[in-house]
DNA sequence: CGTGCCAGGTGCCAT
DNA sequence: ATGGCACTTGGCACG
């Protein structure tokens, strides 16, 4: 059995139907006239209306009304869900710790409800994300500079990770933040923390015991065989070469706001525009090159 | 007619189900084994498997699996949808442009096609925002500082707007970020920008036609009587009276990391512990005083 | 579990 | 449309 349906239910047999769906783990929907109350984080109320209730058995939980993406209410997974009858409605509740959080959905009518066995994959393959940014810039890390060589990435500095650190031709510390998309003042504000973290670290000697001691396991650029050029920057760095204090903080993003690049150009910082995905691939995911592996989309009968 | 069903429906049954619905503007649910498709701002593929899917009139397009709070894959309300039977399988694809995005799922399964007519209200009732600490903070402007005074929120500057804008007791001008929630290093970063923007904005003279020409229509606060004590605190700015530049800069917030709390202190400025709810509203939202006007939680039997 | 950060973030409202 | 920002942000990875 993977789908069971009952229109119009008592509540009594719908209450009997939930439990039962708790039971097999299976996943819930239920559209009915209904109030909501959340208390928690925060606090809402919600008049009656007709929804659509999703419970999950991981415990996520989906108020959903007749527009927007995002629910009206909700409950993170990790709830518990549990069901009775009270007051002549049939209340359903997803309760969690830590936050301590309650969402209660009271039913006047439910006027269907489902529950339905899930089976199959959810592995999502995404391309675009900032990994791939990332990758595109290790594999050619003249887009970023001409000399640019990565050293490492998510490199630890007292104010976080840094996204791609390494070094320019003339030998000066390189920090690159990377975005997937249009930046704003936030990310300048980010690489100025990273870019300040490691001209402190420099001017303080090099160790500052801010770099947690992971071993070169993680976040080390594949070396590409040529190591003995200078191995971590510390002669060059200190002497206020260009601006700044030697380090260089570069930002690589598609495309950057007035007041970002203003912000920018006062720290003494640069942009570089690149895509996370390399050109040929538009807003429709056309690929003009690299004829990928792409083994659905034949037929290209596009109509309707 | 509210609700319509068909179970294991053909993909020519559900498609004309499907087409009926998008005519009547009702909310859709789709449960079924199906793939997923996804190109626009990324792009992406998802295998076979079960998974609910759901269409709303606005144009939002949710898939759920039977994990997490987020969808693996949706459509922002705005899309288009379409349906049609293809090689087989029935296509369901929203579309929307600017960003030009496209979302297909493929059914080679319907196990459930449900249609609904949602009625009723959406409006939620929220407490708890930064709105909510807002008011707080004006209400009671001593919880800030002891001789704060706020003079306008949302007070525009070169660096986009102030939450809270005022004096304090010794007549300095005092910017106020506002933080629902535990802040990080960018909740500094921000407030550290707007109090630039404001120190220099003195500096060049107190107009530097940064601050938008709102006519004091929209920001200004609710003037208690007393306007002749100092307009606009043009007079005592400049000096370095305590640190920094004479402007002071607080960050409102219920706590506050490690990490931001160092910047804070570099940049010399203060955090000010405030819940955007008042005392006596704990993480299951009981109220211990203020008997609000709630009439849905009565008899107090909260067992299962 | 808290800290920090990315996300196809979404949503709201301003210019 | 773009910009700047809040959000019960959610989700993940790491210390």
């Amino acid at each position: 059995m993977t789908v069971t349906s009952v229109h119009d239910p008592s509540h009594r047999e719908a209450l009997w139907e939930l439990e039962a769906a708790f039971e097999r783990g299976d996943l819930i929907t239920a559209f009915g006239r209904c109030t909501v109350s959340y208390t928690g984080r925060a606090a809402s109320e919600l008049g009656s209306g007709d929804r659509l209730v999703v419970l999950k058995p991981d415990g996520a939980a989906l108020v959903h009304t007749d527009e927007g993406r995002t629910p009206v209410n909700w409950q993170p997974p990790g709830s518990e869900h549990h069901a009775a009858v009270r007051e002549g409605r049939l209340r359903v509740r997803s309760v969690r710790s830590s936050p301590a959080e309650t969402l209660t959905v009271r039913f006047s009518d439910v006027h269907q409800l489902s529950t339905m066995t899930v089976t199959g994959g959810r592995d999502l393959d995404l391309h675009g994300s900032e990994e791939d940014l990332r990758t595109r810039v290790l594999e050619r890390p003249a887009l970023v500079d001409p000399g640019f060589e990565p050293r490492e990435t998510e490199r630890p500095t007292s104010a976080g990770p840094v996204d791609v650190f390494g070094v320019d031709g003339a030998g000066r510390p390189v920090v690159v933040e990377l975005k997937r998309r249009r930046v704003g003042p936030d990310a300048v504000g980010q690489l100025d923390r990273y870019v300040e973290a490691v001209r402190e670290e420099y001017r303080t000697g090099g160790f500052d015991d801010d770099r947690a001691d992971t071993d070169g396991d993680d976040g080390d650029v594949h070396s590409d065989g040529d190591d003995g050029e200078g191995d971590d920057g510390d002669d060059d760095a200190g002497s206020d070469d260009d601006d700044g204090d030697g380090v260089r903080g570069v930002l690589v993003a598609p495309s950057i706001t007035d007041r970002a690049a203003a912000l920018l150009a006062d720290r003494g910082f640069e942009h570089v525009a690149l895509d996370p995905r390399p050109e040929g691939t538009d807003g429709d995911g056309r690929v003009s090159d690299d004829a990928g592996a792409d083994d659905d989309r034949r037929g290209r009968n596009d109509e309707e």
